[in-house]
DNA sequence: CGGTGGGACGATAGCGTCCCACCGGTGCTCTATT
């Protein structure tokens, strides 16, 4: 055991010039590297990528990494062959035919294939996978399964049938957020035994991001609230919401209203702009991203002072990873939610799944012209359709998901509605009941009075601003309250 | 639930007002046309 730990610590030193482990590296690459099937839940910053490539590194044989995201794929190519690892390739839909069918013929030239679910199950590239030694299969963003697979992207149901297939020598499964609840369906899903599957999970808690939910009448004083806040605040900053237009206009009217400079983003921006603007907000072009759940994955920023929720986001894993994103270098940061009565509706709704009736799905031959009778469920109805289901079953399957995020809608306002700590209240919900140090900068409930000036958080940058008008300054006048240093 | 866009209507020239219907997130891949 101590022998493979220091074969690790000399490969982690000479290829990638790490000194020391992280919190959960060495307890989930030991457990990996001995072939237990293994689950590791680490926050974010907490060096996931270093659980693959590493062994990737050390061992014989190809590690197959299945991300959720094109762009995530390209990332961590550019990053493996800027470590000096070559032996390295995405296999997804933006390489053309020929491209693909070369990676397929020279899978033993490489150390590490990223690719998708819905690539991997084609039946050429599993049965060109099949002939290979996977040492390491690995399933980033493991969530995504439990998240995504039952109404979104079904495919990721089917790496059970995967598993099986290729019988990886080693499975792998990472995420930053997932309570015991998402953690055993991860496990169920892929067709594991609980008791067999090992688990590394670390405290979700961020204690250098204050917690706060503030309580308006309406829009209207949500919007001015907001305005306020991203006005004090400054420079970087991220603002979520639940609707593309939604995001548009909040972006356009914040790039008027101060002298901020502010994208919106969200997945009907097109592909070349949602690149520029990560990279823009990156590099510190843009102070502020107004954006739909769409921005998130992948944005490795480090001084991110605050997430602004202008809507709830749909459950309480979503708002922990939104949240997350903020103060991942480990300064002082803050995580608000603007709250008015009814926000609760939107994420409601977009639990819901407008169905045809057992009867008619019943009736439905899967193919082409099925898209206009299924609506927006066409792809994931197709799929269950096509596994054999019953339009009875899939509207089971249906009702019950539905049942499901109604309750995770519930328990995110149980956060909202909270008036004890706001801390113990979401870690209550990921299991986790620890000590916290500090009631000062946990959240607003432990520290009533605090102001955003309070918190100490790096200073606004200064930069030119554009002339004041005086009903702003009257605004400012009206709305010194707490929580508004 | 709340915001919005379109149509009807009213009172009278270029609009205001009301009501109703409608919509709201996340991405992979393939395929048939431009």
């Amino acid at each position: 055991m101590t022998e493979q730990i220091e074969q690790i610590r000399a490969v982690m030193k000479r290829v990638f010039g790490f000194d020391d482990f992280r919190p959960g590296q060495e307890e989930t690459l030991l457990k990996t590297m001995t072939g237990q099937p293994t689950l590791a839940v680490l926050p974010t910053g907490a060096g996931k990528t270093l659980l693959y490539q590493l062994p990737g590194v050390m061992l014989d044989g190809l590690v197959v990494i299945i991300t959720p995201l094109i762009s995530l794929m390209q990332d961590q190519v550019d990053r493996l062959r800027n470590v000096g690892q070559s032996r390295v390739a995405a296999l997804n839909s933006s390489l053309d035919y020929q491209e693909q069918r070369w990676v397929l013929s020279h899978l033993s030239d490489l150390d590490f294939l990223f690719t998708s679910p819905e690539t991997l199950i084609k039946p050429d590239v599993l049965r060109a996978l099949h002939n290979q030694t996977i040492s390491l299969f690995v399933i980033d963003e493991a969530h995504c399964i439990s998240q995504w697979g039952p109404d979104f992207r079904p495919e990721y149901l089917l790496l059970n049938q995967a598993l099986t297939t290729l019988k990886p020598q080693r499975l792998l499964m990472l995420t930053a957020t997932a309570t015991p609840a998402v953690q055993d369906d991860i496990i169920n899903r892929l067709g594991l035994n609980i008791n067999q599957v090992s688990r590394v999970v670390e405290s979700v808690n961020r204690p250098n991001i204050f917690l706060a939910v503030q309580h308006l009448d309406n829009q209207d004083a949500k919007r001015r609230r907001l305005l306020e806040l991203v006005t004090k605040l400054g420079t970087s900053g991220i603002v979520y919401l639940s609707s593309r237009e939604g995001a548009n206009q909040l972006a356009a009217w914040l790039n008027e209203q101060t002298s901020l400079r502010v994208a919106a983003y969200h997945a009907g921006v097109a592909p070349i702009d949602r690149y520029r603007i990560q990279q823009q907000f990156l590099t510190g072009t843009l102070d502020l991203v107004v954006a739909t759940s769409a921005f998130g994955m992948g944005i490795d920023k480090s001084d991110i002072r605050y997430v602004i929720h202008f809507q709830m986001p749909v459950s309480l894993e979503a708002y922990v990873q939104e949240i997350g994103r903020a103060g991942r270098d480990s300064r002082q940061a803050l995580a608000i939610l603007l709250y008015c009565r009814g926000d609760e509706q939107i994420p409601l709704l977009l639990g819901k799944i407008d169905l045809p009736s057992a009867e008619i799905l019943d009736q439905i031959k899967v193919g082409k012209t099925t898209d206009t009778i299924l609506g927006d469920a066409a792809h994931v109805v197709s799929f269950y359709l096509t596994q054999g289901m019953s339009g009875r079953e899939v509207v089971n399957v249906f009702a019950k998901l539905e049942e499901k995020r109604a309750g995770q809608v519930q328990r995110m306002l149980s956060y909202v509605q909270e008036d004890g700590c706001r801390r113990q209240n979401l870690l209550a919900y990921f299991g986790q009941r620890e000590f916290l140090s500090d009631k000062f900068t946990c959240c607003d409930l432990t520290n009533p009075d605090w102001v955003v000036a309070d918190l100490d958080l790096p200073p606004v940058q200064k930069k030119v601003s554009l002339p004041v008008l005086d009903w702003r300054s009257r605004l400012e006048s009206l709305f010194a309250q707490p929580g508004l240093g």
